[in-house]
DNA sequence: CCCTCGTTTGGTATCGCTACCATCCCCCGA
DNA sequence: TCGGGGGATGGTAGCGATACCAAACGAGGG
């Protein structure tokens, strides 16, 4: 009956606006904005009012309005590649949480690591009026695709990049120490005939996970030569590689891939062996990707918080891309995240040590 | 040199808005409004002139303006329960592309299965200024949820349910079909013996599979009755039913499992009972999922094309939303989309036959 | 004691778009 | 010929928030 309930298109309750917040405070509503958005100058017993003020009405700032208000177009890229393919779905849920927690758009764009293509997806970003990228494996690791980010002036995080450049945001887990302690895990146990596959290498992840092995190996030492086989992170090339390290004598009676995928290949190419897993041999992945759980026996492997980390590299992003409108030309941040080992079935002590 | 120009806040280059093309086509920003958003009320040729200018200018409306004036939240939700797990990357990337594209913001909400838990999420998705959900299995199923849903007057879409209620907008594969196809596929390479694991039973899909499978079954007469087995979806209920079907006299030559994971689970229980893939068993699947490439061997499935399935269902709300504001009140849709036979190396003629 | 400086606050002008209403125009029947 | 009806268009007023500037205030140096 009376207008400003016509108003309302939708006939749902209208939600409490800043004004509401300003008039219920007794302040101003530039005031409730300053507090809301973390501002400076203003005065203590006035934030508290208002704070408490905000509380009470329950009040959360309109996006749309924010967003137009402060011509931030506040959307966020997500460039793709072909990452170990299970990785991506949580990946996409730990980013997208954290683009709906900022309100922020996340477009997704998919990307072949060419130059052209790269060149072409950029563009296709930046036309979408995306002003940050997070770039997870193996993307991150493309200098071409950096660069080419970089010339479009866009902010870019780089996920899970073993040695990121200097000049880059990045947020990884340490994983030099979580295959050193991984194959502490495996010494451990009792195992001296040690197998690795070496991921990509093309990706310095691959190489820090090497250079734990190797740490672990040395700090035990007293050890024969771990046998070493090169992988690309594929099914397809851990089968190439288990078979190389099945045919050695004396086999290993461990072995670490670098990464889920390939370990299944191990487990696979075991048990065409005749091997029983972990009984005849047992095998360790990195990741803990979907088929880790998935696979029989169980794979003990590194587990990775990919959606948490994919959701901090939203927020690094958002922080960068508004601090820095503010001026605040903050330095690039490396961010670690606590691995954790994941034992499952597949690895046992070694049947010569259960003797 | 006008002061528009300098206005622009970051100095980046500002977007073209709905004036610019106004005046580009000589027309009111209003008459742009109505012809991007389909509105009616517009002659042909001011549609066609406005098009041609937006198309020239690369006009691309801006959301925040446009959600802040219309006070409509677009925001779709994607309620995910707890999927076979694989599914979920696909089906987030069809159904974020898909979401870029119509400008809406995705809000992700993560659920359980229980009244209380399901409620909670509703609450939430609401509380978000969501006005549809997409439903991805197994969640589209549970009628606990649509009620919720629908009493908080959200548009929803169902994806993949096998046989989804009348009232409800639903895009999915024929489950039937895909499985009657598959079975065919089975007996034409000369298996008799079949056995079969059924999926989760308070899945419709189960049952279409389950229908498709005996449908074939029937129509080629002439059989030993098929050894059936209760599946869950599961990794793990696969193991258990395989476990049966491998212990009964005489052994299946062909084991049809109603989805991926515990196709999987089939091969991995095979090893262990010594027999090979496919010379001594022939194990197919149903989903097409990552895990399907990721064996070995390669597992013979029926690949749903996840990521578009998705993409349209967001299509469809967006539509829905839109096109319910307008008042055209469209009736449910339920849309088909075409399933493929994807052949691997799991599934061979049997021994018997090859002998 | 005045003046400047820096903190704290409030006003005003948009941001880009759409809802709503007022027009204008053309075609029709009386 | 004129009035009426409905299609097609334009004008105006916000949506809710922030940027920018101006003003009010207390404190300290000359």
């Amino acid at each position: 009956m009376n207008k400003t309930a016509r108003k309302s298109r939708t006939g749902a309750r209208r939600s409490v606006t800043i004004k509401d917040v300003a008039r219920y405070a007794g302040v101003s509503p530039m005031t409730v904005s300053r507090v809301v958005n973390g501002g400076q100058y203003v005065s203590d017993t006035t934030r508290q009012t208002v704070m408490q003020a905000v509380r009470q009405l329950g009040y959360s700032p309109n996006l749309a309005a924010r967003n137009l208000a402060s011509a931030r177009g506040e959307r966020m890229g997500l460039l793709y590649g072909n990452p170990s393919a299970s990785y991506l779905s949580e990946f996409l849920v730990g980013a997208l949480d954290a683009a709906t927690r900022h309100g922020v758009q996340l477009v997704l764009e998919k990307c072949e690591m060419t130059p052209t293509a790269s060149r072409r997806a950029v563009r296709r970003l930046v036309a979408g009026g995306v002003v940050g990228v997070v770039l997870p494996p193996p993307l991150c690791e493309s200098a071409v695709i950096r660069t080419e980010l970089q010339t479009a002036r866009m902010r870019i995080v780089a996920v899970a990049a073993g040695r990121p450049p200097a000049d880059t945001m990045c947020v990884s887990i340490d994983d030099f120490a979580a295959a050193r302690e991984m194959t502490r895990y495996l010494l451990a146990l009792g195992h001296t005939r040690l197998g690795f596959i070496k991921g990509h290498p093309n990706q310095t992840a691959s190489e820090e996970r090497w250079r734990g092995f190797t740490a672990a190996v040395e700090e035990h030492g007293n050890l024969p030569a771990p046998r070493v086989e090169q992988g690309f992170f594929t099914f397809r090339s851990g089968l190439d590689a288990a078979r190389k390290l099945l045919a050695s004598e004396p086999r290993p009676t461990a072995i670490f891939a670098s990464n889920d995928d390939m370990a299944a290949a191990v487990m696979a190419e075991a048990h065409r062996h005749g091997l029983e897993v972990p009984n005849d041999l047992t095998v360790v992945g990195f990741d803990d990707s979907l088929i880790a759980a998935n696979i029989w026996p169980g794979l003990t492997t590194i587990h990775q918080p990919i959606a948490q980390m994919a959701g901090e590299a939203v927020d690094m992003l958002v922080a960068a891309v508004r601090g820095g409108r503010r001026g605040a030309a903050a330095e690039p941040v490396h961010r670690l995240v606590a691995h954790e080992l994941i034992t499952r079935e597949s690895a046992a002590r070694p049947k010569s040590a259960a003797a």
